[in-house]
DNA sequence: ATATTGTGGAGTCACGAAGTCCACAATGCA
DNA sequence: TGCATTGTGGACTTCGTGACTCCACAATAT
């Protein structure tokens, strides 16, 4: 129930890219700027690449763009695109092994705590996020 | 993001017992209505007694009892005595090695989502999750 | 042509979930 | 008193996965 380190440089790599959306990004620059692991980087930006949130070119002056505007991409999409699909538990799943299954007592809490976790992502763009920075930011001048 | 198995247990656990919350039950009792692997189930128990959920006698006889009636215990004792504090990332604790968790933007996405799942785990007790059982099997008769 | 930048995939390491075992302590009962 | 029953405490094993690292290779701007 933790949300990992994967996620959290997928989303910062992200909010990163939305501070300029049409300008490209290195790995190297993302890796620097926000103190991720190059390597480790580059794994996450494949998969960034293949579910469509970003695009990648390579050769000298290469990088990354966010596919689209940072409004237009919410946390579902990069939860789901770096952890796959959100299921609480097993059994929620479409094969699932539990005899018990309709008339498991707990699953409607789950789901429950599920719909509203995905409700939430979902209404969080990243521009959501971009703002939230400059809250923060204000007030500490202020 | 996943309700481990071992939660799962517990609950199930507290659950059945919740049925008759006065009398004892053994965990061999238990274990096979549950079919949750014994010795297994003997670590989930030590820490319900130990975080005062449950109440347990040993000798020919013996077993645990719920220590509050099912309407007074709710999810989120099973799952802090279970899991430990509740909470979505790392830096939310105590001591946080993060040098930006002032100005982190996505820190009030996972607290939202946090409180939210906490007040859902908050308002669901046993007795809520009895009564869950029950409908469903009337469901099914009628 | 070559340096730069991303791609694909294999391999490493540590940790934790899930489960097993066993010696031991408490206790009801014959 | 002694034994069978039931829980306790802790060590140990296994397996999967998160968090990396490495390296050969492909694309491409200059």
């Amino acid at each position: 129930m933790q949300v990992t380190k994967t996620l959290d440089y997928a989303v910062r790599s992200l909010i990163y890219m939305g501070h300029q959306p049409v300008e490209k990004h290195s790995m190297k620059e993302i890796s620097q700027e926000q103190h991720i692991p190059l390597n480790y980087l580059a794994k996450i930006m494949r998969r960034l690449v293949k579910k469509g949130l970003v695009r990648s070119s390579v050769g000298p002056a290469g990088g990354y763009t966010l596919r689209r505007l940072p409004n237009e991409i919410n946390l579902r999409d990069v939860y789901e695109a770096i952890e796959g699909e959100i299921r609480m538990v097993e059994c929620m799943d479409k094969d699932s092994i539990c005899v018990l299954h309709d008339t498991c007592p707990q699953l409607p809490v789950w789901d429950r705590i599920q719909v509203s976790m995905i409700k939430i992502l979902e209404d969080t763009t990243l521009e959501d996020m971009l703002k939230e920075r400059k809250n923060v930011t204000m007030n500490q001048v202020n």
